[in-house]
DNA sequence: TATTAAAATGACACTACTGTCATTATGAAA
DNA sequence: TTTCATAATGACAGTAGTGTCATTTTAATA
């Protein structure tokens, strides 16, 4: 019996992703997302009950995955440069989360306990880099004279290092050897 | 003849901040702005025809100053280290062009006048740091292996390194150390 | 082919911000 | 104190997204 859906969660992720990539969160409505799904609004209301439940849901199951990639870190040959490598595969999730103070957060009690998740999600996140710059240091590979969290702030910033030229690889090479050897060389 | 204005563009500039800065840009409307100014909502249209007009307004004003300060990088002793000190002063200037993506930016012709205005400004912005680590580079103080475009990235990107501990001073002075001489020291 | 559970839909009421304008208030000059 | 140019105001109509729900459509099963 019933019905086929015409949509799933995977289309209305990615579609909630382009949109917001393409047009910015304040183009992020109902009203849009139907349009280029291809289905009534009132259709989405079936899916999730709001647009920050939807959008949040989506920011949970970035951010979960971006944490499991950065463990490829810990056992890489050289796990600062696996850092940004992975950091920067990440760069639109970085978009993503930019988005945080436009979402009301207060929408329903699940959006708040999103919000809790990805706030741990993001802890987790600074734990796992602290950890690799830690071990670092203990093998002699970095300073100990700055702060560990102007080291991982640097890093996480070099997010938003623009990639110029060519390759991704071609970006990873060079922020990597800006963050190891800095500007003098 | 006439009457006493009773707000003023400087208040109206120092309250947009402030709304934006405390609640985000999905708060900043005429009706929550004029609260804090302590007006009708309808006043405020006599002084802006619109949010988009004034907001923009107020960020072009920012970017020229902080266009200005660049300057003082270049009769610095340490021009790369003057150049990071005036950009982190400048960290909620940083904040509020972020938000860029969220105005409606064919909103009036004056709206998209000051965005050109603005694109202006910040590639003023990125030629003085351009010609600051070129200058660098010639007198041998900078390596010369690493594309331009990476460094003036790395080193606009710091700004997003959060001021963990105590004083300004001392952010400029970590991250300054990083950006010369990396995580490896 | 008839049944029926589940999905999709369009209409409706609601909310909140926007922009305008006729009216009212103010205060400096005559 | 009267005048009047300028500023402030509140009311009103307009706009756009939100969330709900009764109704319609679909497709698997009997």
């Amino acid at each position: 019996m019933s019905r086929k859906k015409t949509i799933d969660e995977a289309q209305l992720f990615q579609e909630t992703e382009k949109l917001i990539m393409e047009s910015g969160y304040a183009e992020f409505h109902f009203k849009a997302l139907a349009e280029r799904l291809g289905v009534a609004r009132s259709t989405i209301y079936n899916y999730y009950p709001n647009k920050e439940e939807l959008i949040t849901s989506y920011m949970v199951r970035l951010l979960e995955r971006a944490v499991e990639n950065m463990d490829e870190a810990f056992e890489a040959e050289y796990p600062v440069k696996q850092l940004i490598s992975v950091w920067s595969r990440y760069a639109n999730m970085h978009q993503m989360l930019q988005i945080m103070p436009y979402i009301n957060q207060k929408a329903t009690p699940k959006v708040e306990e999103n919000i809790r998740v990805m706030y741990t999600l993001f802890g987790e996140m600074k734990s796992k880099i602290h950890h690799v710059l830690k071990k670092e240091q203990e093998s002699g590979r970095i300073r100990e004279d700055i702060h560990m969290a102007t080291m991982t702030g640097l890093l996480m910033a070099t997010v938003q290092v623009p990639v110029h030229h060519n390759s991704l690889g071609q970006w990873v090479d060079e922020v990597y050897e800006l963050v190891m050897n800095g500007c003098k060389g």
